[in-house]
DNA sequence: GCCTATTATATAGATGTCTATATTTATACG
DNA sequence: CGTATAAATATAGACATCTATATAATAGGC
């Protein structure tokens, strides 16, 4: 079942090398986590919708909004040709549809289609158990303060590029 | 220079939408982060060194021992198949060297040559200012806390699986 | 009006990651 | 001893992501 780590001193023990610095500690782990959720979202879904995709869905959903696919990778912070590609799966999918601009004819929007606000719905109550163990595990964490320093760091990281 | 994110107003906001659950907003963070972490890495590197690959050089010479690509997999928290695929990378650069093992002819050890020496320290050398920036960049946050909120919040989702 | 610059999207090629499976070698048991 | 199981690595096929570049269409300047 888990097949990478079974040696519990390094599976308990923080990320990286002792001699690390910590901030690299800390990139180390969110390198890690951000793997292990996405691997860990996807599982829960066999009906095949990626977190990449489930994003987009939510997104437009929660909005209530059609977008173009720039607007979306935008607000993703994913590249244009990375939205491309996801936009495309969904479309293959029949998650979305891509609507003509009649005035700008370069321009397509995304729009959810009722097939896509189903699996967005699926993905939503087949993810909501796994948040609240998540929660239920970590008793003494403050997220939203995390979650502030978080969005500080990726807005610091950003602003370098 | 900024392609995906030249709007302040979501640059400067928390990342994923209001609704969402704070726990589902962080692990948003963390994936962005993921990503402008890596790239950011592999831009202040041109000799074509990837952040993986980085890992397992500065892994191996920390350590100072030869590992096989089950054991550095286990390391560094990836499935063995992409260790092999890092591994096969660094081959073709000359960088590290395939001892084979005469009493167990299935195994190869991992073993750093000079050349992955230099490229590892002048990693080193390139990504110190980026990450002395960063921590000045967030005078007030408490890194080692949020080190170990991280681990926490990582044993917790490996767990699960 | 025409040529140029900008914008929106698509394509190509590379990396990393995963799961599932194949291959090779070692170990264990009847 | 021979067969079956286990272990280490490799291969195949999917995704997501990136950068660089191509294509198409709009907008602007002369």
């Amino acid at each position: 079942m888990n097949d990478k780590n079974d040696d519990l001193s390094s599976a308990e023990a923080e990320a990286g090398l002792p001699g690390d610095p910590v901030l690299f500690k800390v990139l180390t782990e969110i390198s890690i986590i951000s793997n292990l959720a996405d691997r860990e979202f996807e599982r829960l879904m066999p009906g095949g919708l990626t977190l990449a995709q489930f994003g987009v869905l939510n997104h437009l959903l929660r909005l209530g909004v059609q977008q173009t696919i720039g607007e979306i990778a935008s607000a993703m912070q994913v590249a244009q040709p990375s939205m491309s590609s996801t936009v495309k799966k969904l479309t293959e999918k029949n998650y979305v549809d891509l609507i003509p601009d009649t005035e700008d004819r370069r321009v397509k929007r995304v729009k959810v289609t009722p097939a896509g606000r189903a699996a967005r719905d699926r993905a939503v109550k087949a993810v909501a158990p796994g948040l609240a163990a998540l929660k239920d595990g970590t008793p003494g964490a403050d997220w939203k303060a995390m979650l502030g320093e978080l969005t500080r760091l990726r807005i610091l990281i950003d602003s370098v590029r």
